[in-house]
DNA sequence: CTAAACAGTGGAGTACGGTCCAAGGTCAAG
DNA sequence: CTTGACCTTGGACCGTACTCCACTGTTTAG
């Protein structure tokens, strides 16, 4: 499919995905008149791109867990150990959020909150 | 305290500080010979500013939140109000992480998991 | 055939959050 | 009085992730 095409099927502008393809996100054949042209999976990757960076990955840390896929002998199994993975990221995120949430309770209703911060001395 | 004793304390740079004050961020007296002096509670100010950041909060936001401490009558219950808000706040990253946990957990396993992303159709 | 809608390129600009540097002023110790 | 540690300023520069623009080429519908 064309640029286009791809753009209305994922929410992403067409200067992003040329950009996404600029930084090796994204696969770019090209048809005989120069126009990109873009296979179907392509949707479900830069759907997952995008659920990546929600999870903090940078472009970049992304575009490196694309080219172990494309590495993989069975892709679909390498994913699933990818998502695995980002699960374990979620949690590890998760218990630092925790972590925080418990400081900030901790601070609430202190007499001064900003100097009992918990700093030695 | 001057400026270098403030980032020693903090962790910080000098330079981060100074564009801290540009931005806003941390009050700027200066004494006779125009060096930068800063309060002791700086520390906790800007400790509070990393925290803040942590949370996913720009610069520009914990400034607005520094603002409306000084106006506040009472700023250690202005303070706690606050972080009353940072956990409803943490509370709300810690649920969206939830939802793209269970996406996670629902691609995992799936034959081909880019292409079960639950798209209709 | 023409006009619109699409595609291409390169390059500039934006916002955020710093980071580094050069040139110079201030201050305490020896 | 010099040395060194500290401070000042302004401005350039970096990386990330886009976003917009002008100019040009291609395809498609009437």
């Amino acid at each position: 499919m064309r640029i286009g095409e791809l753009a209305a099927r994922t929410g992403l502008t067409r200067d992003t995905i040329r950009f996404y393809e600029k930084v090796g996100l994204v696969a770019g054949r090209r048809t005989a008149n120069g126009y990109r042209d873009f296979p179907p999976e392509a949707v479900a990757w830069l759907d997952y791109v995008r659920t990546a960076q929600a999870l903090g990955f940078s472009l970049a840390e992304i575009a490196l867990n694309g080219e172990g896929l494309r590495g993989a002998p069975d892709t679909a199994e390498a994913l699933s150990a990818l998502f695995e993975e980002k699960i374990r990221v979620v949690d590890a995120r998760m218990a630092e959020l925790a972590v925080l949430r418990a400081e900030l309770v901790a601070r609430v209703g202190t007499g001064c909150p900003l100097l009992a911060a918990g700093r030695p001395g």
